[in-house]
DNA sequence: ATAATTTATATGTCTGCACATAATAAACTG
DNA sequence: CAGTTTATTATGTGCAGACATATAAATTAT
């Protein structure tokens, strides 16, 4: 039956695919235990492990101690997307990269920005916003803000010389964060920003990025007409 | 200074990743090998290697055999999302859900479709419109494309009962696939359909589910006015 | 100098064993 | 019978050692 002998856990991972997809496992069922799958399979608990490890990373499988291995009732797809760091993704196109501030200022943001960040009443941080440009047409408009008072060296740089994006990677550590996809109807402002006509769907990414003190930076990626991310399950 | 013992993988993590914001390991730069830390940290190199995987598989180290493992120049953040089954995030939020049948008909699909399904000149493939309802407000509008010849089975299926997203998910096993997120403006089209106005910005999701025999299902699913997919990195 | 071959080395992964941990099921108790 | 404690069990993870594999670097051949 099994030409190829199941000794490493990609194989392993395969077989139980096999099962999943034939509907010997059907989704709800128990599987056997790491213990019988590997004497069955010939091979280690440890290599039986890691594969359903992994097949219960992707959401196919899943697992609890004690209660065993199931096949997920509903299949719960995951899909891993690479987060664009712009002007990698521009130039990495063959595009040339540009990067334009169109202001910078100190203000008291929005409510719901001050909310989302966690800011005190009437406190005051950075606004950036800018444009990155391929080939010298927009690509993305960015609306950013960052918490000056979180990081206070961000007041010192000159943001028509470097990103804020690039300046943010090189010098802030990282700790946690969240996205968000979502449209957008072009409107007057953002037509004009990325010189597309009103009325367009655009496509946005909104990301905030934090650290244990509060907020360090919220951004707005507005896209130009006809951007898509994309991946494989 | 340590005075948690790193003993297991996580402690190794997230060691690693405080010498990575704290710059004693800058981007770019080769870290130790695994013997070395595992000896420094006094722990076995399988852990290490674990916690380094990790790492890895979230762009933020990049490790080549014999090369060594260094930091990511680019830090390129994956951030891995729930592709959304329709009824179960309806359900979830506490809506009725409902599934309202549009069209269903066997022709030939658009140029780009048939391309993208890489299906024969003039191949016809069943076609099925609905809209997906919470509360019986409108949700996501389904726009499917299924290779009835691959599938045959769904011949017979009475789509007017069941979501063709749910048949699928029942029948058919997954093999691979693609998926991407754009934006769209809605004209009249899907302003009726998701009784909105013309002009709004609709997140959209395309996915390609695919066999060995070929493209089984390619779908359209545009939402309604202001949905947004989240997720935390 | 350039190409082909060998060597050294870091990561990748398997094995067999051990113990930790979570969670269910069973036994016990008031 | 409800509530609590105690086994039992499957997964989670650790360890040491071994071999596999990719590949940068050194060496040899053309």
């Amino acid at each position: 039956m099994t030409g190829t002998a199941i000794k490493n856990w990609q194989s392993v991972q395969q077989e139980v695919l096999n099962r999943i997809n034939s509907k010997l496992w059907k989704p709800g069922d128990l599987i056997p235990n790491e213990a019988q799958l590997a004497s069955e399979f010939g091979c280690a608990r440890a290599t039986v492990n890691r594969a359903l490890q992994n097949l219960a990373d992707t959401g196919l499988l899943e697992r609890r101690r004690k209660a065993g291995t199931r096949v997920a009732t509903h299949p719960v797809r995951k899909a891993t997307l690479d987060i664009p760091i712009i002007r990698k993704e521009i130039t990495g196109k063959g595009y040339a990269y540009r990067y334009a501030l169109v202001s910078t200022e100190t203000v008291v943001p929005p409510r719901d920005m001050a909310a989302r960040m966690r800011l005190k009443p009437d406190e005051k941080i950075l606004h950036i916003v800018g444009l990155h440009m391929a080939n010298g047409e927009p690509y993305v408009f960015e609306n950013r803000w960052i918490n000056s008072n979180v990081v206070p060296a961000v007041r010192d740089v000159d943001f028509s010389k470097q990103s804020p994006n690039e300046w943010l990677v090189e010098n802030i550590p990282f700790t946690s964060g969240d996205i968000a996809f979502s449209a957008l109807c072009a409107g007057a402002f953002e037509a004009e920003m990325l010189s597309c006509k009103t009325g367009e769907g655009l496509f946005v990414i909104d990301r905030s990025t934090w650290e244990k003190e509060g907020a360090i930076t919220s951004v707005r990626l507005v896209f130009a007409p006809g951007y898509r991310i994309h991946t494989e399950i």
